[in-house]
DNA sequence: TGGGGTTAT
DNA sequence: ATAACCC
């Protein structure tokens, strides 16, 4: 069955990119709806992380320091968003939901979600072949205002998906209230890209004519995704500042300078061709807490850090019904220069008497915990010399399910239900 | 400049 | 364990 498409149409794909809009400022206002009309923010520490669509006409920017939007804009409201549990709750019935119409479905941080609809849109080819229907109208916007070839399958293809975009965007509104932006296109970069292309509530689909197009648009090349701070410094060093230069760049050089894999695989994004599948998300691979702060330097400092973002984490992983097998601490340490990056971690395998502990209610887990946490410190940090953090982070990885003859109630009707976290079917 | 996540080396 | 990437 899925073969007959690959052969048909040269493996030629459909693919959604869903984009929730201001993602945690909807979410705020869904939980407290006198927020809804008004300028809203998003706190974390210093910093308004994101603001809904009335601050930003008032001037406030996603990562503003909250000095700077109270300035631009007084009349500012501002709700905490250090805990993520809301959003990340939130996200995953968004996710969720788009599992509901199609099993290709991945997650990029918790506001978006690609989704390859290669097969649903074939379905609905077959069936408008059969009624001997020709006619298709897009749903929402088409990149450039191209016009659109009715003759031309690979158009009809692309219209049919901005029609399933459309009613991916319209369950996600009915069902959990969000809006959000969709962009349709063959491949995964190509829909991430043109799904900000209107931009709140909107979608838009890309016809490969005006794939270049959109491409050439980016500015620079650090808004191509995958392409990071550091390839972005490496390439401005070469002397590449935008996507038409690295389109025009020696391929033997930038392996050079990059390594082929790199190199070839960002050639190519400057291309607009990413060959990259959408790889179902399921199930986190890791739970992670932390907090950043001013100052801790003492070891008792870093025990209460520890003991307060154990909590959480074990109600997070207990709701999830899988072991964690590998547990880390991360920390940071205050460097003046360079705020950003240092980061140390250690990590180690958890003892299976305490492994067996995790799935079960009102056991201490957390002293022993604790020690091992405290244990990976010590491997880091001279507890005899001066120090001063300013991050502190706790996650519990390779999590495995446990054998279906001892699986507690709890993980078991989680699963069958919505998991947070569960892949489930 | 948050508080998360993922994959590659 | 770190480095890179994503939000």
């Amino acid at each position: 069955h899925s073969k007959s498409v690959s052969a048909r149409s040269a493996a030629r794909r459909v693919i959604a990119h869903v984009d929730l809009d201001c993602f945690y400022a909807q979410v705020e206002m869904i939980r407290n709806p006198e927020l809804r009309d008004k300028p809203l923010g998003v706190q974390q520490k210093s910093i308004v992380v994101t603001c809904n669509y009335e601050a930003r006409k008032l001037g406030v920017k996603k990562l503003m320091s909250v000095k700077d939007a109270k300035e631009k804009c007084p009349q500012l409201i501002l709700v905490n968003g250090e805990d993520l549990t809301p959003y990340r709750e939130m996200s995953y019935k968004v996710t969720e939901l788009l599992g509901e119409f199609c099993p290709l479905v991945e997650r990029l941080g918790f506001d978006e979600n690609f989704v390859d609809i290669t097969e649903i849109v074939e379905k609905r080819l077959n069936q408008l072949q059969q009624s001997g229907c020709s006619r298709v109208c897009v749903s929402g916007h088409v990149y450039n205002n191209q016009a659109i070839n009715s003759h031309d399958i690979t158009h009809i293809r692309l219209v049919i998906g901005s029609q399933i975009a459309e009613e991916f965007r319209g369950a996600i509104y009915a069902r959990l209230g969000l809006t959000g932006c969709a962009g349709v296109a063959s491949n995964k970069l190509l829909s991430k890209l043109v799904s900000g292309t209107f931009k709140p509530n909107q979608q838009t689909v890309l016809l490969p004519e005006s794939c270049q197009d959109l491409i050439r648009s980016l500015d620079h090349i650090q808004k191509v995704p995958g392409i990071g701070y550091k390839t972005t410094k490496r390439l401005e060093t070469l002397g590449v500042r935008n996507v038409c230069d690295l389109q025009a760049f020696p391929s033997a050089v930038l392996e050079k300078e990059l390594g082929v894999s790199i190199a070839q695989r960002i050639q190519k994004l400057s291309y607009g061709e990413d060959d990259s599948p959408v790889t179902p998300t399921g199930p986190p691979q890791s739970f992670s807490d932390e907090d950043s702060f001013k100052k801790c330097s003492s070891e008792v400092e870093v025990k209460e850090k520890i003991e307060e973002l154990l909590p959480n984490l074990l109600d997070r992983i207990h709701k999830d019904g899988r072991q964690p097998h590998t547990v880390r601490l991360t920390i940071r340490q205050f460097s003046s220069t360079d705020k950003w990056f240092n980061r140390e971690s250690r990590q180690c395998p958890i003892p299976p008497h305490l492994i067996q502990k995790f799935g079960k209610e009102s056991s201490n887990v957390i002293s022993p915990l604790v020690d091992i946490l405290m244990k990976l410190f010590r491997k880091m940090i001279d507890v005899d010399l001066p120090f001063h953090l300013t991050l502190l982070s706790v996650c519990f990885s390779n999590l495995k399910d446990l054998p279906s003859s001892k699986r507690g109630s709890i993980g078991f009707y989680l699963k069958q239900m919505s998991p947070p976290s569960g892949s489930g079917k």
